[in-house]
DNA sequence: ACAAATAGGTTTCAAATGAAACTAGTGTTG
DNA sequence: CAACACTAGTTTCATTTGAAACCTATTTGT
């Protein structure tokens, strides 16, 4: 007769603190710039001198390809990017903001940064260190290793 | 000139760490019995007891009405659930799960168990503790104290 | 050098999601 | 006891999402 309680099961824990860290993220780059998830990490990781391919973009932000390649085809067309031939690859395109992305890009870190520092304000310096390190713990493993 | 690296960014880890705590997860129901999380997460809810009102599941579980409207439906058409008029509000059902369900949710709930108990596996006591009263403190907090 | 296999990106399709509109029962107020 | 506002739950609709199929360029094997 195993029971299990939803309040008490981490995964759940685990959800409600997603949640609210990734809902306070989300509403900056959402209210202020009308941005994706997708299309504000893609500009994160561009940066203001980045010059990547679409698959370089992958690999940095853990998002899969296809929603690399729309958030691409978005930001290309509200002129936040630009795109140029890879001269070492033809099939894929080196990629890097524009000015006026960049403008964006200057203008949305500061507050990204705001309310990252927002979030981490309940704890202290070492509590900040120790999350990290926690979370770090999970994640970075091979995930094979808690199938059931 | 600010600059933001996404790999150092707390929420950017927050989102790996969610991820492969949600997949553990999800992998579990979702092979074994073609549960979805809404799905999974109001059988939980119910537990062999439970005799709730469609809010009262919502309410203890953080989901959206619509998810959990939708399943009901599905654990319905399924015969995992039945339902009683609620004699104090015609508006609502009392669900509970049917002998069906609780079967599955008696093969389920130690496997769910298991997954946790791998995940929190690469911690030590004090470490699980401390990362649970971590995640809690962010949270609980009101989401309003994060806008930016 | 040329077929076959592979890798970078895009498109298609089906499923998941949530906001808003909607239906129906309940409670409140004159 | 109507008229009104409100709550429980469902449906509709538009958006988001990802797996698989796809196209094109590159690499590999012979």
């Amino acid at each position: 007769m195993s029971l299990l309680i939803l309040e008490e099961f981490f995964p759940y824990h685990t959800r409600l603190f997603y949640r609210q860290v990734s809902s306070a993220v989300t509403h900056v780059y959402e209210t202020r710039y009308g941005l994706k998830p997708y299309e504000w990490r893609t500009m994160a990781i561009l940066g203001p001198d980045g010059d990547f391919t679409a698959n370089e973009i992958v690999t940095r932000s853990s998002m899969d390809k296809v929603s690399v390649s729309r958030a691409i085809t978005s930001l290309k067309q509200r002129k936040w990017i630009l795109s140029k031939a890879n001269k070492h690859d033809g099939r894929s395109r080196l990629i890097r903001l524009s000015a006026a992305g960049k403008t964006v890009y200057q203008e949305l870190v500061p507050l990204m940064l705001e309310v990252e520092q927002k979030l981490l304000s309940v704890y202290t310096t070492e509590e900040v260190a120790e999350l990290r390190r926690l979370m770090a713990k999970i994640a970075d493993q091979d995930c094979a290793k808690f199938v059931v």
